[in-house]
DNA sequence: GTGAAAGCGCTAACAA
DNA sequence: TTGTTAGCGCTTTCAC
């Protein structure tokens, strides 16, 4: 590898002065800045950054840890978060949990020893405070996403979850239906909580009350238990409506309906909690709540460098993202 | 920021020792093992891993450099080499070209500053030849993934794209079709240019010549400029079927169909090179031919890591994964 | 079984 | 405008 020292030996500087160079500080006297740059092209030197980050105490690296990598939200979050890192110089460490709390925290491991500079960061649930807490022993800031903590002071950047599931349900109530399941992710996610309480609120509205036996719960990347719904599609007075709380349980329970032979939105409505990326291209079929998925990457990278750049004068930031319901054809009039 | 020298001082010991316990190598008496663990856990010890990257001379990180990170099939090759890193100890850093040669190079400057210790690239055309140079000048190891480029020497992990697209060109032509429009890639492309190849051994197998007027090509992440499939469609002679050579264009062109009020597959049939994730969960309804994404990431990194351990020992490798076909719903006989 | 010294490639701080 | 010195946190090498 070529470093430093041999530009410098080769045109007859020291170090120093080809480190100005490379980093267009100080005053350089044109010939020298010529003479080193031309060196530099003629070894092919690139400045080793791992030098560069222990001595100045920061990697330009961030760290976006998020839940599910081939959730179309996530993806598209990540997207965003690229481009606003790229834009001020940062690069991206990925991490993907998978919803385990046990992945996130050897993720969370990897950055703190990476040295990375900040953190966006999709909690996997409430436990999450543990790894978080952690963070902030080190003194690393992060931003979370999509997700809040309780407990945990931080910047956040959600959507309106609660608003959105609330129009969602009212959707269904308007089109007339009475028994609504909620096919929620697990009560120890934020989102899963604001999407069941708006559902409440709507139903509530209604003059309807909440019944415990048309909500269950599954992680929100994988519907593994299907018996779960089963029982709620026999139950003696069985729901018309399907509220699923996101994109991929939607997917799966609309596959698990066609597969007993259930028409939706002929003999069961399904509405869901953000887009399916090129599904709703390929066909415009699902009603959802769409989410500005680049948008909660962008500005949480924006927000979590200025965090970075700021520090402790910062106040603690909330952005909450609008939401948009995008009327398709899963949903009718109850059967 | 707690170092070495932190533990050391505590423990009464010298800095090699604390790292000997660090990283379990050498003699070490147990009882100052245990004295020297137990301070680091009281003082919350993480290694700095830039540190040790600059004296060992690897970071334990690998690049992964994708066309099109909101693509399913990319989403999906990189949960693959996720997994691959993480069980053999490397952390993955994201890199996602847009099919861009300049977002690309920018890529690969930040990764060669880095010292990443190998590269899964998946190149944006055969123009990046050149970045693979720049690689090979500083003895980067990478291995090519999904995509060749000429006169790169380099392991590869490709698909059966040849014989993949032959197969689905003869599909279309046993359902009756002669008119077979194909809408590719750009043929700076390997991929591209294989399925062109196998789209005319299938015309070829049933006598049917190659017409140049049937054939359109697109950046693979964009569906820019619909009047260029219009045109295919107002020939004389017009195609009574589409090859979409991968998803995002297959999406797109059945969206514009749609919106011209062409029925798939009644007035026109569609089938595609790439399943097209969850879209066909939801509605299993595009005939494809599908991939084996995981394993493309999965085996290219394992490879990569292989080839990083082994340098020039091991020879050069190419892997082909095998395709498999899903008929569904999206073409029948012609109109 | 443990330690001292040197150095990985770079830059901050101070000199000249 | 340029150079010298020291040190970032760790591991390699050699010594005891």
């Amino acid at each position: 590898m070529v470093t430093i020292y041999d530009i410098a030996k080769r045109a007859n500087v020291s170090a120093m002065t080809v480190s100005r160079v490379i980093n267009n500080s100080g005053r350089i006297s044109a010939s020298t800045r010529e003479k080193v740059k031309r060196i530099m092209e003629e070894l092919h030197y690139v400045p080793n950054s791992t030098a560069r980050s222990l001595v100045k105490q920061e990697t330009k690296m961030l760290s976006l840890l998020i839940t599910d990598i081939t959730n179309p939200f996530f993806t598209t979050l990540a997207r965003g978060a690229e481009d606003a890192a790229m834009e001020l110089g940062y690069k991206l460490l990925f991490g993907n949990s998978d919803e385990k709390l046990s992945k996130e925290r050897e993720y969370v491991d990897m950055m703190l020893s990476t040295r990375v500079d900040g953190l966006l960061f999709a909690p996997a649930s409430d436990d999450s405070a543990e790894h978080l807490t952690m963070l902030n022993v080190h003194q690393v800031p992060f931003v979370l996403v999509d997700r809040d903590v309780p407990g945990v002071e931080a910047d956040v950047v959600l959507g309106e979850n609660r608003s959105g599931a609330a129009r969602l349900t009212a959707y269904l109530l308007a089109l007339g239906h009475r028994r609504i399941a909620l096919i929620n992710g697990f009560g120890t996610v934020s989102t899963a909580r604001e999407r069941f309480a708006g559902y409440c609120d709507a139903l509530a509205e209604h003059g309807i009350g909440y019944d415990k036996s048309l909500v269950v719960e599954y992680g929100y990347n994988r519907f593994d238990d299907p018996d779960k719904l089963e029982r709620v599609m026999r139950l003696p007075d069985p729901p018309t409506a399907i509220f699923a709380a996101n994109n991929v349980l939607a997917v799966s329970i609309i596959a698990f309906l066609r597969g007993k032979g259930i028409g939706v939105p002929e003999q069961m409505s399904v509405v869901c909690f953000e887009d399916v990326g090129l599904a709703s291209k390929l066909d415009p079929f699902l009603t959802v709540v769409m989410q500005p998925a680049y948008d909660f990457g962008y500005k949480g990278v924006r927000l979590l460098i200025d965090r970075i750049r700021r520090k402790d004068e910062l106040e603690r930031q909330t952005i909450r993202l609008p939401s948009e319901m995008i009327i398709r054809k899963s949903a009718g009039p109850p059967a």
